[in-house]
RNA sequence: GGAGGGGUGGCCGAGCGGUCAAAGGCAGCAGACUGUAAAUCUGCCGACGUACGUCUACGUUGGUUCGAAUCCAACCCCCUCCA
């Protein structure tokens, strides 16, 4: 590969955010010599992003460090349809409340990431439901859909792989990537916006996008996407049992999202570093390199310095140090999550299969008599035997009662 | 519109009159080993009752039968081919 010029190329390259790109020397030329805009897409199918995005939101960041603009764009007219990519079934529509109700959580989520505003390089946020909604049906067909082959379009993987698989598309459905091309065709217009990025899945829909840049406006776009994160034994990234990894406090503590890296496997923690902090390449280096039960410390860095990008230094602080009592001192931090019990049921005892339940460490009674048999919960460190041994007011250790399943997960009981 | 195939637990997928809460796999939870890792091994894995049990569940509704995920009918949805 040639030596790049421009920051961001080069930046994004050593870290690992690069797959495949349309042009690269001819976007490396064009993002050395000035300010440019570039775009990613997110759909608005829920409330906040999860990990999942998190790449794609780095990307973004970086590219506004290096003194670029970066546009988010909200599918809030996409949403409606759902991008076929990598699914087989059609998604379920969403209202349009819904959609402004997460296009808004959203936004909560990139204002800790970038920095909005009306400057040069200040991210701004769109809408693509302001332009999608008006299209007219008739005009947009003539002006835009003469120049999409659908012998072309069916040979797309979002399409293929699904007729492949034999399972239904609709036509809304096959139309996606039309829309999609025609936003970046829109964003170039309104905002000069001349590079699109994404994950891999989106090649396709991003390749369809500058073609049609082309061939209606005669101008040069790029695309660049971002590899697929995969963790090292192969499993999607940002699953837990408990669900999706979010970015936001509400659906997700930081101090759960500080474990979700603080867990990372081995294999994966120079990657991560490289991808979801900003610690120089030297100093990840350095970690990386740490054997054995060492990489642990690579680990804490990478949980704090990721939790910070997303809930800031303190609730990062607060996560380190809750974990550090827990984990290395075996003592309690009120950062736990906690529960409430009113003092007289407290007072009376609680079997503890019921409490366990209740403290959300088991999704249902059975479930929590089962993890007591299997040996696997304790109150107050202690192991429990019999699930219906009563927990009460005789186990407040300073007020509190400490629940714990497994060894990663525990609650802290109090009296109200 | 016609012919054929299909709809099973979070997912994949067997079962095709009782012994079916339904094989197997994946995912998940816990235990052991470790380093809050991975891999491996063990146990659990619909709900409710401590076990025997009860309830809910195999697209929907109704039927046959002592008994149905399994047979029949109608309906809904999907796939393939034909028109």
């Amino acid at each position: 590969m040639t030596t790049l010029r421009s920051d961001f190329l080069r930046i994004v390259t050593e870290r690992g955010f690069m797959h495949q790109c349309t042009d690269l020397e001819r976007l490396d030329e064009q993002l050395a010599s000035g300010r440019r805009t570039a775009y990613i897409g997110f759909d608005c199918t829920a409330d906040s992003l999860h990990v999942g995005s998190l790449i794609q939101i780095m990307l973004l960041r970086w590219l506004q460090k290096t003194g670029h603009k970066p546009i988010v764009l909200m599918g809030g007219g996409t949403t409606r349809i759902g991008d076929p990519t990598g699914r087989d079934e059609a998604r379920k529509m969403l209202s349009d409340e819904d959609i402004a109700r997460n296009m808004a959580g959203i936004q909560q989520v990139f204002a800790k990431f970038l920095t909005f505003g009306k400057g040069e390089i200040d991210a701004e946020m769109v809408n693509n439901a302001d332009w999608l909604d008006r299209i007219n049906y008739i005009a947009f067909l003539r002006d835009f859909g003469r120049h999409f082959s659908v012998n072309r379009m069916l040979t797309f993987d979002s399409v293929k792989l699904r007729l492949e698989r034999e399972q239904p598309m609709s036509f809304l459905e096959f139309n996606y990537m039309i829309l999609q091309a025609y936003d970046f065709l829109v964003l170039n217009r309104s905002h000069d916006c001349m590079l699109q990025m994404g994950g891999s899945d989106q090649w396709g829909n991003i390749i369809n996008g500058v073609e049609l840049g082309r061939r209606v406006d005669q101008v040069d776009l790029f695309g660049l996407t971002s590899p697929l994160i995969t963790t090292a034994s192969g499993a999607k990234m940002g699953k837990t049992g408990q669900g999706a990894v979010w970015l936001n406090a509400e659906r997700l503590s930081p101090y759960d999202y500080w474990q979700f890296w603080r867990n990372t496997e081995d294999a994966d923690v120079g990657r991560f570093l490289r991808l979801f902090t900003e610690l120089p390449l030297n100093e990840i280096a350095k970690l990386e390199a740490l054997q054995g039960a060492e990489i642990n410390d690579a680990k804490k860095v990478l949980a704090f310095e990721a939790t910070r990008l997303a809930h800031g230094t303190e609730a990062a602080e607060e996560a380190a140090e809750t974990a550090k009592r827990v984990f290395e001192q075996g003592s309690l931090s009120d950062n736990l999550p906690t529960i409430e019990i009113p003092q007289d049921e407290l007072a009376a005892g609680i079997p503890a299969f019921a409490l366990f339940a209740r403290a959300g460490l088991a999704a249902s009674n059975g479930e929590a008599r089962r993890l007591i048999k299997g040996g696997g919960a304790r109150v107050n460190d202690a192991a429990l035997s019999d699930e219906n041994q009563p927990v009460g007011a005789g186990d407040l250790r300073d007020g509190v009662i400490k629940l714990s399943a497994g060894k990663k997960r525990h609650v802290l009981v109090k009296a109200s």
